[in-house]
RNA sequence: GGCGCUUUCGUCUAGUGGCUAGGACACAUGCCUCUCACGCAUGGAACACGGGUUCGAUUCCCGUAGGCGCUACCA
């Protein structure tokens, strides 16, 4: 029988979330969406000393601007709650009685001190089979003595006891068939009495078990725990519904050695967070998608196909379409690394795809932030001429500023080129020209320019480099007549007329 | 070090026991043109290496090398 597809992303509040935990979320929801299951949001704070405040917000708001949906979680609602771990201590204690109970954990009374102790005396020292009759726990001391050590209050971890000698097989949707020693494996802290929390392989056990995930879709780093979590479903006696893994490979650097950081970003010029990050403590504010000028859809997109193909040359899809297409199978094996130009190249081209209307909205805040007030109308015509030409909306401001101020000197090198002895005298001529039309309409100065321009005998080039230089100031931007006839009549010969007196 | 994963143009990738190894980004050149862009066209550019298996391997197997990850009372 078919199990309904539950699937979650849970990152752990310890600051923002970073782009490769994005991409991990993304699958999930195409995942989840194309199976018609459910999407939950759990956030795993068991270790009590990392929770940096306000990332769990900053989480949220970074999906809601992706358009990332949840169906349920932190801040969703949903029948599984809670899906804060720190709300769910009572639920894990009761796990770790069954765990213990049954001998397939101990408690550990070993300091943090005496196993660094031990690890700086062993080389390659690991708390398993081999040494753990050696250590300080339950299955090493007498009854009475940890019944004292636990009447007088002393803390202490509960460890999985991992017998040795097995092979345990993990089958990865991503990867087939992956096989490991469990003789390999340590004895796993899985929680801490010292503040009353599981780690992260007990509470994602226990947490996955009771709320039915039914595929566990996480990044690569986890594979080599997931024998681990294997033997604990086991132990739990749920390995018949245990969950179907596929491990994602990882983001690398642009070009160098290693995993995407936050350094890279810094360095080459972009991003590695959906939205700017305050951090709480040190101050430092590191860049995010959102204020670098990207569109959420170009972010989606670039994501998706970083890591997985459609099968087709298919590149640029919207979210439905990548939902119909996704495929776990198609998942490549070996990490990606994160060609910034070519999600630039996305940015570019959803913005040429998204209404004129839409970048107009977009691009009012930059042009107000240079003093301009404007309307949406006039900004709209600026954008259907300008917006193929830009790969954010904010250099829409360089590339088009001459639509809002007149150009305050000429740019030297193309007034050499462009403007003649005589091109003042020509200026003129078409000046007075524009100056007679009644009907200033693209159109209309298009047919009367042209046509005085061939009976006169003049050159295209000549008038019209000209005359650009004098409304832009250098040799730049759209058909003529989309500059005159927009700016309109008074402004096109005040500025005609300063170019005449300036360049002579 | 140990264990695991991985390896096709510079980058993201498609693909097959026999193909001129395909697409995209980037790059170069050309075209278009009143400029700059956009766009269009064209081009250079890859099966990590060594052994097998096979009539034939980029494809299957083994090894080597490189890359990545894990090796916490972090996730």
């Amino acid at each position: 029988m078919e199990r309904r597809v539950r699937v979650r992303f849970a990152p752990s509040p310890t600051g923002p979330l970073h782009i490769g935990g994005v991409r991990t979320a993304l699958y999930n929801y195409l995942f989840a969406r194309q199976h018609g299951g459910d999407l939950v949001f759990r956030i795993e704070d068991t270790d009590s000393n990392r929770f940096v405040p306000g990332a769990e917000d900053y989480i949220i708001e970074s999906f809601r601007w992706l358009g990332i949906k949840f169906d349920e979680g932190v801040s969703f609602g949903g029948e599984y709650g809670p899906y804060r771990q720190s709300e769910r201590r009572d639920i894990y204690k009761k796990y770790v009685k069954v765990l213990l109970d049954s001998g397939k954990a101990y408690m550990a009374f070993d300091t943090p001190e005496e196993l660094d102790a031990k690890r700086a005396e062993i080389e390659n020292f690991q708390y398993d089979a081999s040494t753990r009759m050696s250590m300080r726990n339950s299955l090493s001391m007498p009854e009475a003595e940890v019944a004292a050590l636990l009447e007088s209050g002393h803390q202490y971890v509960v460890r999985f006891k991992v017998e040795p000698g097995e092979k345990v097989v993990v089958n990865d949707l991503i990867r087939g068939v992956v096989t490991i020693d469990s003789s390999i494996l340590d004895d796993k802290v899985l929680y801490k009495s010292a503040d009353e929390l599981p780690t992260y392989h007990l509470a994602n056990i226990v947490d996955d078990h009771l709320m039915e995930i039914s595929h566990v879709i996480r990044g690569e780093e986890w594979l080599p725990s997931a024998p681990l979590h294997v033997l604990l479903y086991r132990a739990f006696g749920w390995e018949e519904t245990m969950p179907r893994f596929a491990h994602l490979s990882l983001l690398l650097k642009p070009e160098g050695n290693g995993k995407l950081s936050k350094r890279d970003g810094d360095r080459l010029g972009f991003p590695v967070f959906p939205l700017e990050w305050h951090d709480p403590k040190s101050g430092a504010v590191s860049s995010g998608f959102r204020e670098s000028d990207y569109l959420p859809e170009a972010v989606i997109n670039f994501l998706a196909l970083l890591g997985w193909n459609p099968g087709d040359d298919s590149e640029l899809m919207s979210m439905d379409e990548l939902i119909a297409k996704f495929d776990l199978s198609k998942c490549s094996k070996a990490g990606a690394r994160f060609d910034y130009k070519k999600m630039i190249w996305f940015n570019h081209e959803y913005i040429i795809r998204k209404p004129d209307a839409d970048i107009a909205r977009i691009f009012m805040p930059v042009v107000e932030s240079h003093g301009i007030s404007t309307t949406l109308e006039y900004l709209e015509k600026i954008v259907s001429l300008m917006k193929g030409r830009v790969n954010f909306v904010h250099e829409l401001w360089d590339a088009c500023s001459f639509y809002f101020v007149a150009p305050v000197e000429y740019d030297e090198k193309t007034a050499k080129k462009r403007w003649k002895e005589d091109s003042a005298k020509k200026m003129e001529e078409l000046a007075c020209l524009l100056e007679s039309l009644d009907d200033f309409s693209i159109e209309n100065q298009d047919k009367a320019v042209h046509e005085w321009i061939e009976s006169k005998g003049y050159g295209m080039g000549e008038i019209m480099n000209a005359f650009r230089l004098a409304l832009v100031g250098e040799g730049k931007g759209p058909q003529m007549f989309d500059i005159s006839g927009l700016i309109g009549k008074e402004e096109t010969l005040s500025r005609l007329r300063r170019a005449i007196s300036v360049l002579g």
